[in-house]
DNA sequence: ATGCAGTCCTGTAAGC
DNA sequence: TGCTTACAGGACTGCA
């Protein structure tokens, strides 16, 4: 479900109710998740206290007190939730920790099971399964770096979008709003775009991503952080889920076709192809 | 190197 | 009112 905007949305939600709380027992569910969760990992958590969340591409990152980490990967449909221990636990809820001193526990959720926990000890080369192939944080993306991945592919401009190793944390809906608001057609190939229209791509990419977050992401069917509030971002979509209604900004209707697996909008009059 | 289909799952909405 | 089908914000695998 969730991409950049949402998962920076919760991590600022979680961010000051967990901070500097400490782990206690942990409970897993009998269902696995996609990435196997190993029983040794139980022992390791409790006792162990949260000393920063942060982001990386689409991953949750919580830094414990003694350099290991538990890393948590949203999927389609996961939220991390604090609740109190005394609440029944939702349906699909995979893991549970007691926060200790407190009344509450720390829970995943996650009905399709897309998502993942992972743990790494303090001292790993990586802190969840594909972070050494992951590629910079939009920000941190430099021109010349994004027109040389672009350029390099020949593959459509949507595809490279949502490869994790060319720019972490983009996804679907911002994928398609970003070509939009630059006016690259989703099909043509990496190779094929002129350095203008890439640089234009990538600063697309930066203020679609900013404003989204500003806008505490998109909820569609599903998405919330905290308890239960939404975002905002769906109601400036342009092109994602608009197929057929007119383009807010020429009238022609949003057209919709499938590339790279994916549903894809995009304007044909101003994303010429 | 790339696209594509299939895979992992459940929930929702649309179609009949 | 049912039942069936398609599709969904992610990401991997195997095969042409």
């Amino acid at each position: 479900m969730p991409e950049l905007p949402e998962v920076e949305t919760v991590v600022r939600s979680l961010r000051p109710r967990l901070l500097h709380r400490q782990l206690g027992e942990v409970r897993l569910s009998k269902f696995s998740l996609r990435e196997k969760w190993n029983p040794k990992w139980n022992a390791l958590l409790p006792g162990k206290e949260i000393v920063s969340i942060e982001r990386r591409g689409k991953w949750i990152l919580l830094a414990l007190a003694d350099g290991s980490h538990l890393s948590v990967h949203l999927g389609m449909t996961g939220r991390l939730l604090i609740n109190s221990a005394a609440e029944a636990a939702k349906p699909h809820t995979h893991f549970q920790a007691n926060l200790l001193s407190s009344t509450e526990e720390l829970r995943f959720v996650d009905p399709r099971r897309f998502g993942a926990l992972w743990y790494a000890a303090a001292g790993s080369d990586t802190r969840f399964p594909a972070e050494a192939a992951m590629g910079p944080e939009p920000w941190q993306l430099t021109p010349g770096g994004f027109q040389e991945a672009v350029q390099a592919a020949k593959r459509s401009i949507k595809a490279i979008l949502l490869d994790q190793s060319i720019i972490a944390g983009v996804g679907n809906i911002y994928a398609d709003e970003a070509l939009f608001q630059s006016r690259v057609h989703p099909t043509l190939l990496g190779s094929n775009l002129k350095p203008p229209h890439i640089e234009k791509l990538r600063k697309a990419i930066l203020k679609v991503l900013e404003r989204a977050i500003e806008k505490h992401g998109s909820t569609i069917i599903n998405f919330y952080y905290g308890d239960e509030e939404s975002g905002g971002f769906q109601n400036e979509f342009m092109v994602y889920d608009r197929y057929e209604a007119p383009c807010k900004r020429c009238k022609t209707a949003i057209q919709r076709i499938r590339l790279a697996g994916r549903s894809t909008h995009f304007c044909p009059l101003c994303q010429p192809g």
